[in-house]
DNA sequence: TCAGACTTTAATGCATACATTAATTAATGC
DNA sequence: GCATTAATTAATGTATGCATTAAAGTCTGA
């Protein structure tokens, strides 16, 4: 799943953790605006610790505080998924290449490719929401390999932000057959050391993904996730 | 300058604002630790915002608050540099091909060229620092003019997070005249529309830099910066 | 002397009180 | 009736108090 399950100890972090999940998975809607008072009241906690999450999750980009104006849920606008896109076009393919020129492991080629598993049996269950799961924590995974604590960082950060419009347009894309194809393969090249084709691969794999999407938003016109 | 020149009218604002200049201009030494209580009476507040201040600049990477030992200011060590490098490598040259094939209007080409006067006017009167200042203002507004706000906020921190240790290697370093060359050069290319070329310099330009301060790093031992 | 249990200390996590100030409403003058 | 100003309201920003709990220090018995 996409929580990464730390310990949620603290009421800043349990707060932290539950808006995030309320905000990803639509349950606090975009451009929705709430009062400290009130987040504090349904989290069961003082403003204190709501304050302090709320910052924390302004600077992650998911939600504005606009003083006296309420804290909003930042809307996913097309802008905001292509910007996001173009960079993981530029910084998924460089975990990729960086990953196959380190070599991968047998555990680490394992995990991966139980992901892709996943995603296959979710495919056959019809399960589009499994298969996101196992698609995100494929890409996650691979990224972390590359062994750079700020990249992957970074490019969790944006797949929990365009988490959103991924649900969202699930169901009207085309069931991604080809997607689960291009992953195995990935991990093959990845694990041959062929480090220019998996980079080109990944590359075209996250373009491929970022044209499909963003024409699904256009042409349903979700344009404001 | 490197402060953003922002309306400080929070106590947190200003704590904020604070205790990152002195992290980055070294007055918070590297793996010192400091309690909440003594960070607030140093920047006369109460710990309320200056709690909501290091949340920030924890998560941004220039602190780490360990509960019961303090609020540390992290050091920077080589494998640092590296990650960061590496992704300003990766970052900066897609940023400079953005605006390549955009375009660059005149105002922004003379903004960019008053850096790079800046520069060369900094070298001529030895004023490494007034140099290096110009240098970052310069990549800044080049990815700014790339118009993804995530691509800037994500390379600011980078060159926010790395400032101590170029300015630690700032007299060490041999004089930056081609640096400076290079900077003209990438200009001209972009102007000219010549995305490739432009990438592939500013690719170089970082790597170099990159070697550079690594290896100055390496050979003078400055390992915990 | 040293290990382990107990006590003390104090830093943090959180709640709360209060002051400030922006937004809203009411009131006033034209 | 409308614009402008004053009064009211209430949400936030900040300080502070208190409970919790980790760390340090002390004591005891072997």
């Amino acid at each position: 799943m996409t929580a990464p399950a730390q310990k949620n100890d603290t009421q800043t972090q349990r707060a932290y953790q539950t808006l995030k999940s309320l905000v990803m998975e639509n349950k606090l809607k975009p451009s929705a605006s709430y009062l400290e008072t009130e987040l504090a009241e349904m989290l069961g906690m003082s403003r204190t610790p709501v304050r302090e999450a709320t910052l924390q999750l302004q600077s992650e980009g998911f939600l504005s505080i606009r003083p006296r104006h309420g804290i909003i849920v930042l809307p996913i606008s097309i802008e905001d998924m292509q910007d996001i896109y173009d960079l993981l076009t530029e910084l998924e393919p460089y975990a990729a290449e960086k990953v196959a020129r380190a070599g991968l492991g047998a555990e680490a080629h394992d995990l991966l490719m139980s992901h892709v598993g996943a995603m296959d049996a979710a495919l056959e269950a019809d399960d589009l929401v499994a298969w996101a799961d196992a698609d995100q924590a494929f890409h996650m995974d691979l990224v972390r390999f590359a062994g750079n604590a700020r990249l992957s960082k970074i490019i969790g950060t944006f797949w929990d932000q365009v988490h959103r419009a991924r649900i969202a347009t699930l169901t009207l894309r085309p069931k991604p057959v080809c997607s689960n194809e291009d992953h195995r393969k990935l991990v093959e090249l990845v694990q041959a050391g062929n480090w220019k084709a998996a980079r080109k691969l990944h590359r075209d794999h996250r373009e491929n993904g970022k044209t499909m999407l963003l024409n699904l938003i256009k042409h349903h016109n979700l344009s404001h996730l």
